[in-house]
This record gives C-alpha cells, structure tokens and sequence, in this order.
DNA sequence: GGTTGACGAACGAACGTTCGTTCTTTACGA
DNA sequence: TCGTAAAGAACGAACGTTCGTTCGTCAACC
C-alpha cells in the first residue's frame, strides 16, 4: 500500500485525459484509477483545470528538451533534421500520454494558457523550418520545397505516429525514422 | 423565423462536437447554438449519442463516396493518388465539422459503431495502398517505397490540413494536393 | 505531536432526459 | 372558402444522476 504523491495524480490524469478527453474523465473516476476516492485528490492539487494546466506544461518542457537537444549538436541540415525527427518520436512514443493530452486537449485550457501552447508549438515548428532551410542552403537537403509546407508535413506525421505504431512490429524508431528523413530527399 | 428540422440539429452538433467534443457539448448549449431550449431538441432525435452516431455515419459516407469518385475515374496509379488526395482535401475542408467529429470523436462511441468506423477507416486506406502498390507497377510512381508505411504518410498529412490550411492563402487546394503528390516522387 | 494523506458526507450546479402543455403550421371534409 | 382536427416544434418544470469541490475527521508516520 504505497502512499500517493501529487506526481502520481498528475501522471494518472495525463493517462485518462489522453484516452478519455479532459471533459470525458471525472475526477472520481481518477480516483478510482489511484485507489482513491475523488475529494481525496484534494490533498494533492487544487482543481482539476490545474491537472490539465501541469500535464500541459510537462508536454511543452519535453518537446522543448527534445529541441534543445537536437539543435545544440550541430551538423548539417539533414543530421539535426534527423535529431529533431527522432527526438520527437521519442517523445510521443516514450511519453504517449503527456503528449497526446498536450497535443490534443490543450484546447479546453484557457486562453492565457492556451496561447501560450500555440506559441510553444510555433516556436518548435521554427525550429523544423530552420533545419530545412538549412539543409537546404548546406546541400544535404533538397532545395526546391518550401520549409513552411514541409515542416508542417512532417510535423503532421510524426504526431500522427502514436495511433498506428506499436513497437516489437517489422518496424522499429530508427528505420522510422529513416524513412520520415528520406521522404524529403 | 425557420422552423429547425432534424438535419439542422445534426448540423449544429457536428460543429460543436468538432470544436468542443462530445463531452464538451452539453444539450442546453446545442439548444442554444438553434434559438432553442435543451429540451426542445428531443422533438427532433432521440438521444445524444444518436447525434454523434449520424455525424460520424455522415463523415463516413463522405469518404467513402470520394473513394469511390476517384477509384472509378481510373489512370495510372499517380493519376488515381491524385484523385484519392484531391478528394481527401475537399471532404475534410468542404465539411469541416462532419469530419473532424468522424476522426476524432468516434473514439466516444460503443464498441460496435467503434468497430465500424475502424473497419471503414481501414477499408479507405486500403485504397490508398493500393493505388500506391499501382503507381509502382505501372512506373507512375516510384518503387522503392512501401505502400503501407506511405498511405499512412499522406493521410496523416491530409487529416492534419484543416488545423493550419486558410483558404485564401498563398497555396491553394490544388497547389497542395500537387506538394503531397510531389512528395513521393 | 505535528504533518500528511485519505475518508465520507455534503454542497450547489450542471448533466441528459421525460413529460404535459402550448403554439404554429398543415391538411382536408363540409 | 371556411372550420377544424391532426401533426410538428418548442416550451418550462421536473426527474434522477453525476459533476467539481469543500469540510471536518481520523489514522499513520516522522
């Protein structure tokens, strides 16, 4: 009978908030998934918009990681391109549900918060466009695409990719990538 | 003054279902949304999740008559793609409301219509594969690449569009079906 | 012995839905 | 053409339930 932290209670909540929506968990129900009954959260967090609020903010400090990382490697376009798409696999699929809640709830927060994601998320979709254009400008990758168009490309797959991979399939992170990189060719 | 027929509630809970969700939506607020009070909507459905049930029945019969559009046009197998792809863009973009519900609220549904959605959606990117594995047959399109992990690709890419594409802007429709078809080349 | 985590009762509000009733429009026989 | 009945659409009150949250209490542990 392990004691519950208030980590505990926000990585439950990042669980049934990516399978269930914001709106389609109570926090009874988020109890019951920590042994607890619902008013006892209270002596943990203060509201359950501050659960959305925290598992939010986790997801934005792992993308933001994951492309502090990549870029501060150097290296050609095409090689951090490839830190950037790897990095990211890694975070969706190492961290499904803090991701996918803040990929896909962070509109029920409010519009402060809200924003704020939407700069986040813009900020980390400079950092693709930059890569490509470097890439492009060093030779590694090819020059006639728009880096606008294909960032936002392969930023729409890469956060598609929890839905349909499993890992142990014919497929694993690095031929995946592999393959995401050499689409751009 | 109009008189709301059952196809205009149908409507109504298509777009707040999209941008709200399903358990975002309450019955009084889709009363509103119609100069209407919640309880009047059930002179014109039976139940909330019936809503939700004809939204995402609709959303599939708009994809599944665009598939048929474009496979029974015939070409090549890049000629096909292009049709399967143009088509994808105005279903998604035409009927916003319909298929963002039938692609991200069906996961609310009971394991049945759950499972026929799954079976829909899997019948749809077959067709995608195929029309890959026939543009490499026929010399269209390249070869070395595999259908399955491609059609993933570019549905991933074409379901994502309506969260950044702005009519009017620079690229239009038939610019970016032409930029997604580029793609693998 | 103070701190912390959990409980269970209780709160007001909101939920989906039912029901009887009213109002408006349509259909049709006299 | 009129009168009237049937039908359709909307209302507002009320239902049982669930929601997020508050509070006082209690047991366990440093």
């Amino acid at each position: 009978m392990t004691q519950n932290t208030r980590a505990d209670v926000i990585a439950a909540a990042g669980r049934l908030f990516a399978t269930h929506g914001y709106h389609g968990t109570s926090m009874r129900t988020l109890g019951r998934e920590l042994g607890l009954v619902g008013s006892s959260l209270y002596s943990h967090i203060g509201s359950k918009e501050e659960l959305l609020v925290e598992v939010v903010r986790q997801g934005a400090a792992l993308f933001e990681a994951s492309v502090d990382k990549a870029r501060a490697a150097g290296g050609t376009g095409r090689e951090q391109l490839r830190e950037l798409v790897r990095g990211h696999l890694d975070v969706v699929l190492d961290n499904a549900d803090i991701s996918a809640t803040y990929l896909n709830e962070a509109s029920v927060l409010d519009a402060d918060h809200r924003r704020q994601v939407l700069d986040e998320r813009n900020r980390y979709e400079g950092a693709f466009r930059e890569v490509l254009a470097l890439g492009a400008a060093d030779g590694s990758l090819p020059v006639g695409t728009d880096p606008k168009l294909t960032a936002i490309f392969v930023l729409s797959i890469l956060n598609a990719v929890p839905r349909w991979f499993r890992p142990g399939g014919r497929l694993d992170r690095e031929a995946l990538t592999d393959e995401i990189v050499r689409l751009l060719e």
